[in-house]
DNA sequence: CAAAATTTTGGTATCGTTTGCGTAAATAAA
DNA sequence: TTTATTTACGCAAACGATACCAAAATTTTG
């Protein structure tokens, strides 16, 4: 059995009239007369006439649709941002296809290819930790599909891109630990293509810098799946703390590393009390978690609003735009007990 | 600009054939010479053909795609149901779509509706809180268009739906609170709407009822907007608390309410300590609570696997199916911290 | 009142794909 | 070689909607 909804033809059949008439009356044509128009547009509401999308989107070559590609909606900072997105593309008629690449870049070229051959009128993207190969992403963006990135942006694709200050939140984080009195500040991250992971990597190198703390390679490390792989944040919390030299504070990158960090930490009773933290994250329940988790939070809702609103330009330019610029947006820091425990 | 994809007219043409013979030719007909397949497939393989989905659609009118409605996606339970639903649509090469209601009504509407002009082979149902009249959906659905309940089912309507045990589950949780020694245990719930609201209002009666403890009316509270109006919550939570008969503990219902709850008990300080609580959540975050958090867990991933599952069967027979049936999966309660201040 | 101008409507191609039907070419049987 | 069978392919319609162009129907003008 397949629902079956009614098309202008019927209306047309019905009302004894040409299926162009109808299209026009519909759409309010000039060349209508008012009567016929009426009688058209009436009929049409009694029976519940709702055009066909997909026969649209094959004659008008787009779909009033965009994709968004992010590595998972199980993380605040991701459904903030698509809340963000939705709020905007609703309000512009567009409707929104989301899809997830939990890291991997296999599904993430899938996803991607997919919602190119449906006819999305855009993309906005979030490359997965997994993605070190863009080129099919350039391939496809030089071919006319207009992408917007955000957060995790791609820096060699010349468009629209939305971040936040990574440099400056990694900056102002590890500022904050230094000034706790950390000196063996370690930095958890994702995976090391990231543009994003370089640029958090710079602030936090940059704020040791500052206050004259030799940067150690070994307090470095990366999550190359994202946190996806527990096991692989595991082994780099435990490797940490077995060196010599462990860490006496900890700064994450991302909700999922974030979270996945404290667990461990929590389960691992060869980890030795008080360790200081604070974690990118965008999350509602950090407050509730004991210590407190003082946390980078990034503005997700405004930075899918803008990334909308710039695609919903390249979509609706009559002319490629050749001048693009990316948005940066203030992170904020807030402290909590997680970090707060000072070291004489 | 308009990104432009290759179309069997561009093979035909290039190939000097018939776009039926190219078409043939690609999925493999018997009639087409061996020859000419191998041309035709090997010349598409190298230009990169990618079947035209919207024309696919329009022809065959399905789209192997199917939509999924969601209170909101930023919930664990919902996510991880959509993890589970995603695993099996790919497998059998569906595409999902999600959208979310944000617990409206309203919102509610306009996606079904939109998902089903889109040509969504069939719908995977959660409702929101705000809804209580499924005319539209009974519409639709007796009009043809598959879909299949999870979790915030529709009693009335006749088809597939999964749920896990609400009853069990809340008898479970209020037993155990009552074990503890409370007695004055509070619930605190979804809108009344609900068909689950109901069940799971029906278990905490029986256990208190098996207890031979006075169901108090005034105990219960409901958040007709699902707890995305926190001020709903956080105004039955101090009214609760502001009675004379201030509950000893809470049994709260699903992912939002619970950790909205919590939020709102922390930042309250006018409620006594040492509350009691526990909640349906699916966050993999309650362990870092404090108290760590006592759950009523619900096979999310399952849940979404199972419906699916079921969905796919029906838009895939030949024939209508009649017999329907609701499956029910187990909760499981993990006791934490959170209910396990024992009561003398 | 007829011719011209204008308004209103219908016919048809189109988007990309599949499919039933028809037919030329190739092969087999006579 | 002629006729009967296959085999291999092309034509055209269809899915639902739109848009250009031409054809009615109507109104205006001389």
């Amino acid at each position: 059995m397949k629902y079956e909804s009614v098309t202008i033809k019927d209306i047309a059949q019905q009302l004894n009239l040409s299926t162009s008439t109808v299209s026009r009356a519909l759409r309010g044509s000039y060349e209508i007369s008012s009567k016929t128009k009426k009688l058209v547009v009436d009929y049409a509401k009694k029976i519940n006439y709702q055009p066909n999308p997909i026969a649209l989107s094959l004659k008008e070559r787009r779909s009033h649709s965009i994709g968004i590609i992010v590595p998972e909606i199980a993380n605040s900072f991701f459904s903030q941002a698509i809340d963000g997105i939705e709020s905007v593309a609703y309000k512009h008629g567009y409707h929104v296809n989301i899809s997830q690449t939990h890291e991997s870049f296999e599904r993430e070229m899938i996803n991607v290819q997919h919602m190119a051959s449906r006819s999305m009128d855009g993309l906005l993207v979030s490359v997965s930790a997994e993605t070190n190969d863009s080129s099919y992403l350039k391939n496809l963006h030089e071919r006319g599909l207009p992408i917007v990135f955000f957060d995790r942006i791609i820096d060699e694709i010349d468009t629209y891109k939305v971040v936040c200050d990574n440099f400056k939140g990694a900056y102002n984080a590890t500022t904050h630990l230094i000034k706790q009195g950390y000196k063996n500040i370690a930095h958890i991250t994702s995976s090391s293509h990231l543009f994003i992971t370089k640029k958090r990597l710079e602030g936090y190198k940059k704020a040791l810098e500052d206050y004259k703390i030799k940067f150690n390679e070994n307090l470095v490390r990366y999550c190359d799946h994202g946190g996806m792989d527990i096991e692989e944040v595991r082994n780099n919390i435990i490797s940490l703390f077995s060196s010599k030299n462990a860490p006496d504070a900890i700064i994450s990158a991302g909700d999922r590393i974030t979270t996945v960090m404290i667990s461990v930490m929590k389960n691992q009773s060869s980890i030795k009390k008080k360790i200081a933290y604070i974690g990118f994250s965008n999350s509602d329940l950090t407050d509730m978690f004991s210590p407190s988790l003082s946390v980078v939070r990034q503005p997700a809702f405004e930075m899918g609003k803008t990334a909308m609103e710039l695609l919903i330009k390249i979509i609706e330019s009559k002319r490629p735009i050749k001048e693009f610029e990316t948005k940066t947006m203030e992170s904020k820091i807030i402290i909590k007990e997680s970090s707060l425990i000072p070291k004489k």
